[in-house]
DNA sequence: AATGAATGAGTTTTCATTCAT
DNA sequence: TATGAATGAAAACTCATTCAT
């Protein structure tokens, strides 16, 4: 649905919501559409002129990390938590996110052909390595189970939900892709 | 390199080897530039006019179908050999399209968007359960392990491929996605 | 005025006559309305889609060099002549051109920014060095006079036709110039 | 460089800091970049927001002539002079700007489809007819040259700056073109 | 049957101008 | 009064598809 159809210049207060509007009219259009949606039907359907969505995002891929930046805070934000649980709460939104938003996919395969490393991977490898020894520590993986490891099996999942024909097979999917990887206890398993 | 210079019109006679020239441009093409290079590219690269392109292919799908679906004939031939080895050779026959080829995924991606299965899955699950049990039966591969977890683990070294952003290490990122899956023994491993 | 209006794919047999008439529409719409008339005015005009303008000239400035070329192809039928007279039409048909066309310089200005030396200077000079001789061992003109002195003597007309406010008074203002440079006796003046 | 950083609402104080720096960011990015350079560009580099710009100078011409206004009121001071080489010293200036800023030119060709005669060419005129009979008087100058004759001259002058395709033969060409009108003594050549 | 130019709709991109704060 | 984001009308550019020869 677009944001509430808005006319007029409503002047610079309107900045913080045009962002805003572009970033979720971007998520679900490159969710239901896939990344190569029109960059006009996402000013469309965000409410905004063409120049605004370039004022704020120069080209497509600016827009697309903008989108996965708002990801990677989410993941951040359970990152942060000290509990002995944390990484089990971010491997499950992690694999909900790779369901989710696949359409990222594409924008990573692109992004391959287009930029340099976006050191993203590091990123989401800190956020592991922050919360995985405390998991371990408590007996909740296997303990031969590594950072690589576990940014390994998210890009399997990637690979599985991808290639899968029938949207409502997905989760099953993951499920059958999870269990193969079972015997390093990744858990716990999507819900 | 485009297929030897081809000038004027040659009648039906061509017309085999037009079409063995656009594939083996789309092939080189979609590995090299990814799936969205412009049909223009390849009749120009194949040496054919753009009308011969669409004559024999007349959609994007249908040509990247017809590329795929020559992998598909080189593993029947591997598939169709009685012996013990011929999962073993399969597999990492298949190993070796994924990772040279994961242009395909975007094909994938693509075809999943705008058409009904095609059965291409069913094909493939054919290859597999006409050659694993054999390879059960010599104690080759885990008694365990099925035919869905074969092409499972298949998409899964997809996502593996297609997310690894420097193309020297993906042989060594696929090596790590197999380690991981090794409990079910799935041999034999990547060159 | 437009070509006559087309419409309908009338095949490769069209393209000659659609080159024709782009550079028909491009040199009246280059002079009528400046060198930065849109391109989709030049093909609206030429009665050909946008697509054809850029089969034929991928950027602005090949299509004003193609524009170009055509005066200079008039120019060299001129210098072809082995008469004395050669001299004199040549210097008389550029200064025509450099009256009716001054929208080229606007090109120049551009190209100077764009590209490294097309040569066409080189080209002009030769034509100039090729007619001169003649002329002068015909006391035609000032024996002083140099192929250098004749191109500078082109550009200093230029900018008394490109700073002339009134159209009216463009070839006023030319004779006026030809006036100070009288001492050197280019001949003849313009018409 | 931009002016001195400015942030906030200044009040009224500041439109006179504001002119001026507008004014200085317009005249070294229309050289550097050329006439058509983005006015969004100059406010930007000028430190002011882009209805400032538009407070002070509506149109890109309003800009273009106060810039331009700046050289004339240069010239007015030179011509003030009552000395016999106010002439000498003015056309020498008037060389200098017609290279250092030949960004001009197209300002003039625009502001000849664009606007009614602003009148420049008569006051520029003025100035050469205050001091040029002094410096006829004083024997600095061909008797027989006439004031018309000098604008002309500059204009000639225009014509071979905004041609030379190589920024370091500039001064070399004008050079040229000055001995090609010596025989009139305009002097002092370029420095 | 092959060629390759033409078509034109779709997309991207730019920027002068307006206007809420 | 200054700011700078919003607007949207052009303009540029691309490319799948058609079709005369």
């Amino acid at each position: 649905m677009p944001a509430t159809s808005r006319r007029g210049n409503r002047g610079p207060a309107a900045a913080a919501g045009n962002r805003r509007a572009i970033l979720d009219a971007a998520r679900r259009l490159f969710t239901e559409r896939g990344y190569r949606v029109p960059l006009s039907t996402i000013a469309r359907e965000a409410g905004v002129g063409q120049g605004v969505l370039y004022r704020h995002f120069p080209t497509r891929l600016d827009l697309a990390f903008a989108v996965f930046e708002e990801n990677f805070a989410e993941l951040e934000a359970i990152a942060a938590d000290p509990g002995e649980g944390a990484f089990g709460r971010l491997w499950s939104r992690l694999l909900e996110m790779t369901i989710a938003e696949s359409a990222f996919v594409e924008m990573v395969v692109d992004a391959r052909r287009a930029l340099p490393d976006r050191g993203d991977d590091r990123r989401l490898l800190a956020l592991v390595e922050a919360t995985l020894p405390r998991a371990r520590a408590a007996g909740l993986v296997d303990p031969a189970l590594t950072a690589d490891d576990v940014l390994l099996a998210q890009r399997m999942v990637y690979g599985v939900v991808v290639t899968e024909t029938d949207p409502v097979r997905v989760r099953q999917a993951v499920e059958g892709a999870l269990a193969l990887l079972k015997e390093r206890a990744l858990v716990p398993a999507v819900r």
